[in-house]
DNA sequence: ACGCTTCCTG
DNA sequence: CAGGAAGCGT
């Protein structure tokens, strides 16, 4: 950090220097005389907060809604559908109504007596899922195990019954039948595995909550009903493996962090889900989880972090920045959800994609259909094309940053899908790492007052701490270019209005630091006013002024490139960057 | 074809 | 600020 350019209005109101540096850092300042000469008559060299004409913004204000830096609120909400839900997803099975079922969405079972209790818990279980304000996460892998364990005990029951009626069957119906249970119980087998090492329930206390709804049915219906649901079955289960291959070979490139295990037992991670308005059933991830990356991203981690008070007490930010080893708090008690559900648009569409395949993991492919692949398929290519701050940035074009809804990814704790679930949070947790932060677009703003057209070198100087991949350097120079559409957009502004205002001298043309217009790229570029603007950005400044004064004076903005010359001057007024945005620890 | 830039739009 | 189209230079 160079304290030759920067003033004691730089600190915030909380006397920490925003851009990372001490008071120390800076105590030494001294005027750069090679800077001081502005050459605009009346200037003053340094900007101080207490100038009345440029307002010290309050680092609140820096750190607006928009900007807060490297920080994700983990806001969506996740509502289940009740009637692709609840239990879903523990079989690749589809539910459906059995005849008895009745309009309103109660379902025959078609238990024996001897199980009506364990289906009439079953029930209260996933009911009180939906329904159960302060029901725990936890309590709800655990419910769902129950029911998991009442269907399989069901399935037992009900293959003998369908053994038995097969047994009037022709021998032709019979070996279909034989070929399919061999089928189902390959199926069981693959998902008693997944379910076997995803188990990571240990609630203590089972809550057995009261049905609110009643329309959801026995996920394992599905298995003892027709060929054809049967062919259906194992059709959304090999549709859902493609799905999960998909996602895979996005992410192959990325290495693998850890083990299942592993990831259950470092992160930790705070499972509530809890119970809004409507019944409808909300997983959310909220609370401390911290998530450690082993080798190389350790200094990088990403993680999810409740986000100090000030921002309001319940939201939970999910930051990218570096800091892995802080646990600011303990998760936050169940049950406060209304502002952890807040909707934050800006960082919702970009999580569409992978929430797509989410869901469709989540719901065990129980979305059979070309459109939802497709759907998937579009959604996922923009998230490979979009890219926002934050949020975004890849390592490599094949290894698209997403923001993924966090509630959705606990919502994979069911265990059908906790394989799956595990290896995108890794990678998620991996990929929030890369990228450029606000902390970057601040930095490139501020060279901005020092170069207008920066060469690929001297970002890649400036910007050492990320990873330089074509997606990142057309960022930044697409940064600069917005920055550059701005600063014209100005001067052309202001040209025109001294011209309405009768300026007859080019000579009178002049921009200071009391002057509007440098109030206007001020605020653009230094909104928190904490950086002292160098000289020689008001000649340049005022230079473009003049050019652009000369030019619609003389007509030529008839001409629709009258503006090229224009650049082609300016484009020659870049200056150096100074070293101090070179260093390791100007970013 | 590719990279860079401006312009336009949201 | 980002995405995309279009233009330009190499």
């Amino acid at each position: 950090m160079n304290p030759s350019v920067w003033s004691n209005g730089m600190y915030s109101s909380s006397g920490i220097c925003l851009d990372g540096c001490t008071a120390e850092h800076l105590s030494s300042f001294q005027p750069d005389p090679l800077l001081s000469d502005s050459g605009v008559p009346g200037d003053s060299v340094f900007v101080h907060r207490d100038s009345k004409d440029i307002k010290m913004l309050p680092e609140s204000a820096y750190y607006s809604s928009s900007d807060a830096a490297s920080s994700l609120i983990c806001s969506s909400q996740l509502e289940l559908n009740p009637t692709r839900n609840s239990t879903a997803g523990h079989l690749p099975t589809r539910r459906h109504q059995s005849p008895a079922s009745s309009s309103c969405g109660h379902y025959d079972w078609n238990l024996n007596s001897g199980h009506q209790a364990k289906r009439a818990r079953v029930e209260n279980i996933i009911k009180g899922m939906t329904s159960s304000p302060g029901m725990h996460c936890t309590d709800v892998m655990t419910n769902l195990h129950e029911v998991s364990d009442g269907m399989q005990e069901n399935e037992r029951i009900q293959d003998q019954e369908h053994m038995e009626r097969s047994g009037s069957d022709s021998q032709t119906t019979r070996k279909q039948q034989e070929s399919q249970h061999q089928h189902l119980r390959q199926l069981r087998t693959k998902f008693k595995r997944v379910d076997g090492v995803t188990d990571i329930t240990d609630s203590k206390d089972k809550k057995n909550p009261t049905w609110n709804d009643s329309s959801e049915t026995s996920p394992r219906d599905a298995l003892i009903d027709s060929h054809s649901e049967f062919e259906t079955d194992v059709l959304k289960y090999e549709l859902s493996r493609a799905v999960t291959r998909s996602v895979d070979s996005i992410f192959k490139s990325m290495p693998l962090l850890q083990t299942n295990d592993e990831m259950n037992v470092e992160t930790d991670m705070p499972l509530y889900s809890s119970v809004g308005k409507d019944d409808k059933l909300r997983v959310s991830c909220c609370g401390n989880a911290e998530v450690q990356v082993p080798d190389v991203q350790t200094e990088a981690l990403s993680l999810v972090v409740q986000k100090p008070q000030l921002e309001g007490d319940d939201k939970f930010i999910l930051q990218s920045r570096s800091r892995a080893h802080h646990c600011p708090r303990p998760p936050a008690p169940f049950g406060r959800d209304s502002a952890l559900h807040e909707d934050q648009p800006s960082e919702k569409n970009h999580s569409t994609a992978l929430q797509h395949a989410l869901r469709f993991l989540h719901n065990g492919g129980s979305e059979v259909g070309q459109a939802k692949f497709e759907a998937f398929d579009t959604d996922w290519n923009s998230v490979k094309v979009r890219s926002k701050i934050n949020s975004r940035c890849v390592r490599s074009p094949q290894t698209p940053t997403v923001s993924v809804d966090p509630m959705l990814l606990e919502s994979l704790s069911l265990p059908h899908v906790k394989i799956e679930s595990d290896f995108l949070v890794k990678n998620y947790m991996y990929m929030l790492n890369e990228g450029l932060t606000t902390h970057h677009l601040k930095k490139a703003k501020l060279m901005f007052f020092y170069t207008r057209y920066p060469s690929s070198l001297i970002l890649k100087m400036c910007f050492h701490d990320v990873q330089f991949t074509r997606c990142i350097t057309s960022q930044l120079i697409k940064w600069f270019s917005n920055f550059r559409e701005f600063y014209y957009i100005q001067m052309e502004k202001f040209a025109r209005n001294a011209l309405l205002e009768g300026v007859a001298d080019v000579r009178g043309l002049t921009v200071g630091r009391e002057s509007d217009l440098f109030k206007a790229l001020n605020m653009h570029y230094n909104k928190a006013n904490d950086f002292q603007v160098p000289d020689r950005f008001l000649e340049v400044a005022k230079i473009t002024l003049r050019e652009f004064y000369i030019a619609i004076s003389m007509g030529k903005d008839r001409d629709p490139s009258w503006k090229k010359a224009i650049y082609k001057v300016i484009c020659k007024l870049d200056s150096d960057v100074p070293a101090e945005f070179k260093s390791h620890h100007s970013g």
